[in-house]
RNA sequence: GAGCCCGUAGCUCAGCCGGUAGAGCAUCUGCCUUUUAAGCAGAGGGUCCUGGGUUCGAAUCCCAGCGGGCUCACCA
């Protein structure tokens, strides 16, 4: 349907007069007018609408009387001539009439669609049918991609697929959905990150990587995360934060040019300008965004109790004006990082509209990342921001064995002391480092997020086909055994 | 997990100062041979989310539960 549209959309009724070309085509009735004798009907099918004409005198009594008998929702088959009415609306004037498909259960009203976003989420495929918009995003969704891969490609980065099933969840800092596989009787995590996996082929030569693919993380549902999201992660041997600093600019400026045929988006209330990337370091975002009186210098908040006051201050300023910031709520005994990490968050994350690299985190947070040489505190590391939203996180991978070994077992510790996020040990991957893994970056970026960005959508639930959402009637728990 | 808001016909919603449940679209019947949110005339359609309470009487007031949305928390 949509390549008749496409063909004839624009020919003349006289030409189509002409010609009067031969049609035959399928699709949804979204709208149907009877006219004694005589009929419309809305099809839709594909993305595209087209109208069609029925007449008695045309489809003959047996044909017409079907016609009759059609209802919104039932998938027909026309066949017939293309031509313009006299409002001029390109149409298929019908001879044959088949019925493909007949819709038991009534649509949703055509002119208010289906509002309800549970519904519209549980039952997706009528949302599909009935509010246009929601198929472009989709659609969207998957052009964003296709650069993305077309992107990474074109620079000689090969794509890959690691395991989603994991003896040990790490390469994030992340609760971990927990399964069993029967025959071996092995318990199973479903992965946080492919990261891990990807630097292993970076060890085995597979020098530019890249997967994107599922990610599961057992936390809350919010507007921005959802338990499973697409998440693209690659590496570069022979390159640093630096080297992906540029290429992230150069990446996510193309995407939205492409995407939206302009470096200058629009997100929510706000102007998003891909022409004018900014960088920063973790401790000037602090100090550039902050709100509650006079500033802090960056160079105070290399120190624990400096910070937690200047976190005390952020914080009686954010409860006074609770529309404007959150509260950072440092914990009491935190340390410098700990501290400046949680009052990053509070004062400067939601502020960052325009497209910006925050870079210089504090190692203590950056297990994985390679700590710098002038300054081992702190992890070249940076993350990617716009609109609000966090959209990727990059840094020089560790490639050190024993330094690897060292943060796991920090790790360790803080997981004895019961944090469920801190990273288990992966004594396979120090052990790969172990042969030599050149020096490389990596980054990751969230593909919902950034299509939320590029589609103009509030909820990450609006750009995931089929979203989380608690069963109507609880399911009567599965069999353990598959069938 | 916490706070606030919401749940009425297939869909979008009104009714909420307690007194027999409504509209538009959709469905069904009739009329109409170029309409497009077609039109006209008529008909059918309800677990007012669920359960309890107050009351002579509850969609409406109160309590609890279920589901959803938003904000926060968890979380990059």
């Amino acid at each position: 349907m949509a390549e008749v549209v496409e063909r004839h959309g624009q020919a003349s009724a006289e030409s189509l007069q002409a010609e009067r070309p031969r049609t035959r085509l399928a699709g949804r009735i979204l709208s149907i007018r009877f006219h004694g004798k005589t009929g419309f009907a809305d099809l839709y099918g594909g993305g595209a609408r087209l109208q069609a004409y029925f007449r008695r005198d045309q489809l003959g009594e047996k044909g017409y009387r079907l016609f009759e008998l059609l209802d919104l929702g039932d998938v027909i088959g026309v066949e017939g001539h293309l031509g313009r009415t006299k409002t001029g609306e390109l149409t298929v004037f019908v001879a044959q009439v088949t019925l493909l498909a007949k819709a038991l259960l009534p649509l949703p009203e055509k002119w208010h669609g289906l509002a309800d976003v549970e519904q519209r989420y549980r039952q997706r495929y009528l949302d599909l049918i009935v509010n246009p918009g929601v198929r472009q995003i989709f659609e969207t969704r998957a052009r964003i991609i296709a650069f993305l891969r077309r992107f990474l490609e074109a620079r000689g980065f090969l794509e890959v697929e690691t395991p989603m099933m994991q003896l040990v969840a790490g390469g994030a800092t992340a609760r971990p959905f927990l399964t069993h596989h029967q025959a071996l009787d092995l318990d199973l995590y479903l992965r946080i990150a492919p990261e891990l996996y990807l630097k292993r082929l970076v060890v085995g030569g597979f020098d530019r990587v890249f997967e994107i693919n599922r990610n599961f993380r057992n936390e809350g549902l919010s507007v921005r995360n959802n338990p499973e999201f697409t998440m693209l992660e690659f590496y570069q041997a022979y390159a640093d934060y630096r080297v992906f600093m540029d290429l992230s600019e150069e990446m996510l400026t193309g995407l939205a040019e492409n995407i939206a045929g302009s470096k200058k988006i629009t997100y929510l209330d706000h102007s998003v300008d891909f022409s004018r990337w900014q960088r920063l370091s973790l401790r000037e975002a602090i100090c550039e965004y902050w709100l509650a009186g006079s500033p802090p210098k960056p160079a105070e908040l290399a120190e624990a109790t400096a910070v937690r006051r200047y976190a005390e201050q952020h914080d009686r300023w954010a409860e006074r004006h609770p529309d404007r910031a959150r509260t950072a709520e440092v914990p009491a005994d935190s340390s410098a990082a700990v501290a400046t990490g949680h009052l990053f968050e509070a004062v400067a994350e939601r502020q960052l509209i325009r497209p910006t690299i925050v870079y210089d985190f504090p190692t203590e947070l950056s297990p994985l990342a390679k700590q710098r040489d002038d300054d081992p505190t702190l992890a070249e590391r940076f993350e990617i921001f716009a609109g609000g939203l966090e959209l990727g996180n990059a840094f020089s991978e560790l490639s050190d064995p024993l330094e690897q070994h060292a943060r796991f077992l920090e790790q360790l510790r803080r997981r004895e002391r019961g944090d469920l996020e801190a990273h288990q040990m992966d004594e396979d991957y120090v052990r790969a480092l172990a042969y030599g893994m050149p020096p490389t970056a990596g980054e990751g970026i969230g593909v919902d997020r950034l299509t939320m960005l590029l589609t103009n959508t509030r909820s990450i639930r609006e750009v995931i086909l089929f979203p989380l959402l608690r069963p109507l009637r609880p399911e009567a728990p599965p069999e353990s055994d598959s069938p």
